[in-house]
Order: structure tokens, then sequence, then C-alpha cells
RNA sequence: GGCCCGUUCGUCUAGGGGUCUAGGACAUCUCCCUUUCACGGAGGAAACACGGGUUCGAUUCCCGUACGGGCUACCA
């Protein structure tokens, strides 16, 4: 038995769609789980469409996601080259195409873009909607089929613009079996005569894909939905070109859909809706424009691939959290949900929530070092590690992102220059005037400045004066943190220090009672 | 318009003839914990698109309708 050969195949014309992403991440999971190999081909053939810097951005987005190809563009193998703009100059397509020609299932055709517009519009005007290149209408073209062999020579010979196509027999029914959708099944008068090498000389999708899929050997072809509609005329390829046991497998991905409204999910409404629709930032070369990315917004790779991977799939048990390894072993088609799958922001950031949590410790704190110095500067007292790590403790249960760390935790770094007006207005009596009067001089007693010891202090000193620990408890965190709610209280004391704390209390007693 | 695919809580989904008084997760609400907030815990509200069959019995099978999506290029 051969071994599963997936592919990835997508087209450098900008940034790779986190739709894209989970393809990719579902042929790679399935050739994994079959000890197979993962295939990364680059698909370049409208050179119109060419985006400078989108094949790097492709490498860079599987390589962050762990989804690495075994061979492929940048990756080497024993296929090369994998780019079907170098294919195409080694003459692969063209080979089959004639192949297709002189068994009598392709022809010339001389219609140019143009006229086949005309004609379109014509059709349409006369309440025709569907009209197309077909057996139904290529007797009346200019092609092979029409023209006598001496003339469509001739004119070959010219240097007359000519395309191949595709020569679809009426008639049949086209069926397979797509691993999500089971058997689906297409009438061939329906299907249009496809073309197959374009005027320029370059190969279509629909013939480079089957011309690499066969010399690949790939054994499984997954792709988006999208590609349902054009499924027969590549089965009917397979079965002109007597290959149709080298046909591989199709699997055909519902699409994701926008968060809200209707349609499938596109760019815009990452810019819209304020979350990325691509796994790395991009910088659009000839706009400028900026699209945001899912690795600068902060998300962990694994919560990012998590997260794809159950857009469209579940494993049938309540296991949510999945690595790599345990998705390449549960993964199947079978559990690939139909319908498109509408993207949800927040269980995207709530996937990443669960990473964080999962986070040692220290990994954390070095991190949260990091942002210390970048704000402190290298050398502050506090951008340490067992600073960092109690901080780190602090503020891990409170956030969604690394990078949120220093923000939640501005109350250890800045004094408050504002003091919350509700609970100022609430608390701030003659008893607690008189309560943190005293206050820092009963701190001063404390010996070991801990959380747990200055939480004793503390009430010790408001029983002294007949308070119940709460009159005063917010109006001490909004003494030194301005603000009514936040980071627990004796914790972010204990890492404010002795000295910190009075000098807070003061500032804030000085301020209120102005 | 034509062709193809789809349709279970707001969202992602489980379930594929009786076990469904339809399960989980996100979001939402309530309560508990807590000085607060968050975390955590407990609980609530919330769905089988509709109409016909088939069947003793349909969320599950079939057919229609509606709705959604995709395709309809010398783009992929």
């Amino acid at each position: 038995m051969t071994s599963v050969r997936t592919r990835f195949a997508p087209s450098p014309t900008g940034p790779l769609h986190m739709g894209g992403v989970r393809t990719a991440l579902y042929a790679y999971l399935f050739a994994k789980q079959h000890n197979g190999q993962f295939i990364l081909r680059i698909e370049d053939t409208d050179q119109n469409r060419y985006v400078p810097g989108a094949e790097e951005y492709i490498i860079e987005a599987l390589t962050w996601c762990g989804i690495i190809p075994d061979e492929g563009v940048g990756f080497g193998g024993p296929h090369m080259p994998y780019r079907q703009s170098e294919r195409k100059e080694k003459g692969y397509y063209r080979q089959y195409a004639d192949h297709l020609i002189n068994t009598g299932h392709a022809y010339i055709a001389f219609d140019s873009t143009a006229e086949l517009e005309a004609i379109r519009k014509e059709a349409e005007a006369a309440g025709n909607h569907n009209w197309q290149y077909d057996n139904h209408s290529r007797l009346s073209m200019t092609n092979s089929l029409t023209l006598s062999a001496e003339e469509t020579a001739k004119r070959m010979a010219n240097g007359d613009a000519y395309v191949i196509r595709l020569k679809v027999e009426p008639g049949t029914t086209v069926s397979f079996t797509d691993m999500v959708r089971g058997d689906v099944s297409f009438d061939s008068n329906l299907v249009d005569d496809k073309v197959m090498i374009k005027a320029d000389g370059m190969p279509t999708y629909h013939l480079a894909h089957i011309v690499d899929d066969i010399m690949m050997e790939i054994t499984h072809a997954i792709r988006g939905e999208e590609w349902l509609p054009s499924a027969p005329a590549h089965i009917l390829i397979y079965q002109y070109l007597g290959l149709a046991d080298k046909m591989p497998q199709y699997a055909h991905l519902p699409l994701l859909l926008k968060p809200e409204g209707n349609g499938k999910l596109s760019k815009r409404d990452g810019d819209r809706l304020g979350f990325p629709v691509f796994p790395l930032e991009w910088k659009d070369p000839a706009s400028g424009e900026i699209s945001s990315g899912y690795r600068e917004k902060g998300y962990y790779k694994d919560a990012f691939v998590n997260m794809l991977a159950f857009l469209g799939w579940n494993p049938g048990t309540e296991q949510e959290i999945f690595s790599m390894d345990e998705l390449i072993k549960a993964f199947s088609f079978e559990r690939v949900h139909k319908a498109g799958a509408r993207f949800d922001p927040d269980k995207a950031k709530w996937f990443n929530e669960q990473y964080l949590r999962q986070q040692p410790e220290e990994l954390l704190a070095e991190k949260f070092v990091l942002q210390m110095k970048q704000k402190l500067g290298n050398d502050d007292a506090r951008a340490t590690m067992p600073f960092a790590t109690a901080a780190a403790r602090l503020v891990k249960d409170r956030i969604y992102f690394e990078h949120e760390m220093i923000g939640m935790s501005t109350c250890l770094f800045e004094s408050p220059t504002t003091y919350d007006e509700k609970v100022v207005a609430k608390r701030w009596n003659d008893k607690a005037k008189t309560f943190f009067a005293a206050l820092p001089a009963q701190l001063n007693t404390v010996s070991d400045f801990t959380a747990e010891n200055a939480k004793l202090a503390f009430e010790q000193l408001a029983a002294q004066q007949e308070l119940k620990p709460g009159d005063v408890l917010q109006m001490f965190r909004v003494l030194l943190s301005g603000q009514g709610s936040g980071l627990d209280l004796f914790g972010m004391i204990a890492l404010l220090g002795n000295e910190e704390v009075n000098k807070r209390i003061g500032a804030g007693r000085a301020a209120l009672n102005k």
C-alpha cells in the first residue's frame, strides 16, 4: 500500500487566510495520522495576481503553526520543482494537454475573451443567464472542431492566440464519493469545456492541479467547498486521461463564514470587527495597508491551531483542548461538519485563555520580566524573576494574552493620580480618615512584610478602631491603585512593599483631604 | 437565472428511527466563594427551518418548500 500523501496548494495572491490555514491543517493532520507526507505546492499560474512576498508569508505562516511540509517550495523533495510556474517551463502541463487533444478529449479554441464576453452579454440580453462554452455551443465557436485541420494548423503557425479546452462528453452522470459529503453527482451536460491551457501558455488550476497531483502521487486532495462545482470537470479529466485509478480521494471542506451577516469570512470582517483573519500580520506591498495577524495579537500558535481545528470538526467527545499530536490522533473527515462554520472571535479568545492558564509560571514570569524591562528600564530592581513570578501569579487569571500582564499590573509600577470617585464618596469618611492616618505606623510594625502579615496588621488596626475590614478595605485599594477593583489587594501590597504602600497612603490622604 | 452543497440553542457543535424531558462548549443571566474584580463552583434561559410522506413511532429516512452558502472567468 502506498503511503498517504496530501498537499496544500495555495496561490501566492496575498496573505494566507485563516480558512486556508485550516485546510492546510486538516491535510497535515490526515497525512501525519497515516504516517504520510504533507506537501506544499505553490500554484502561481496566474501571473496577473502574483503578489510579492505572499509565498514567503505562506511558508512562514505554516511554519509558525507547526504545519511543517515534508516536501514543497522551501522544503525540497523528490518532485521538485513545487512551483507551478517552474513546472510549466518543464512542459509538464502541455504534455498532458496534448495527450488529451490527441485522444479527442480536448481541442484548440481561438475565441478571444472579448468575443466570449460579447456572446455572454448577448445571451444575457436574450434572457439566457447560463450561456457557457460547452457541448451545446462549441460547434458554433471558432475552434479545431469547427475549423479544418489545415486552418487550425495555419492559425497556430501564424501565432494566433488560442487556448486548449476540455471536450466534455454530454449524456453521462459524473459522480464521486467525497470524504466529507459522501456521494455527489453531476450531469455532464451541464459541465462546461474548461480552459486547461491559457493563451499565455500557462495551465489553469483545473489542469495544473491534476497533473501535479498525479506526478506527486497525491492520494487525498483536500480543498475548500468552493471547488465542489468544478469537481466533475476534474474527475472527467482523470477519466479522459485514462488515469482514473490515480485520482486522489477528494474532501471538500465547509467554508468559514462571517461572525455576523451573510457570506464567507473575508479580510474586511477582521478590520471591521476587530479580530485577525490572517495568521500573521501582513503589509500589502502595493497599498501599504496592514492586516493584523493572530501571532502579533498575542495568540499562542497552539491555541490558534486548536481553535482552527474545531471550526468544522469535533472529536465527538467533550475534550476541547488538543495539542497537535492529539489532533493528529483524533482527526477524521467523517467528523467534519458539512455546513459552513460561522467564526466566533470570543471562542478564539477563550482558547487562548485556556492555553495561557496552562503556561508554566516560570515561562510567564520570564516574559513578564521582559515586559517590565521595557517599561521600567533594564536596571529596575523589580524586573527580576522573583518579583515577576509573584506578579504573574496575581494577573494570570485575569487576562487572555501574555502581553496583557504589564497593563493589568500598572498599579504595581505607578502611583495613582486619580481616585475612584464613587468609592471615595462612599468610603472616605471620618472613620476612614482616622484609620488611614494610623495605618502606616501599624504597617511599620510588620517585620516580615508578606501578604498574610500585612493583612493581619490591617485587620488588627481595624479591630482596634472598631471597624469591619470591609469598611476600609476598598478605600485602601483606591488609595493604593486609584481604582475600586483590581488585583488581589494584599498580594499587591506585598509586592509594593511597606515603604511604597505608606508613601501611597500618604499621597492619597494628601490628595483627598485637599 | 442555472448547477451543487447545506440547515440542531445567539455562536461552534453532539446525537443519524424509540434511551431526546435533545448533551457539551463560547457568549449571556442568577447564586455561591471573595473586600472588589477575575478565577473557580452551582444553577437558569436558550435549538431539532416548514410542509408532506415512510413507520407502531421521526430531530434522525424520503420528497417538496423556504432559507443560507458556493460556483457560474483564458482567478485560484
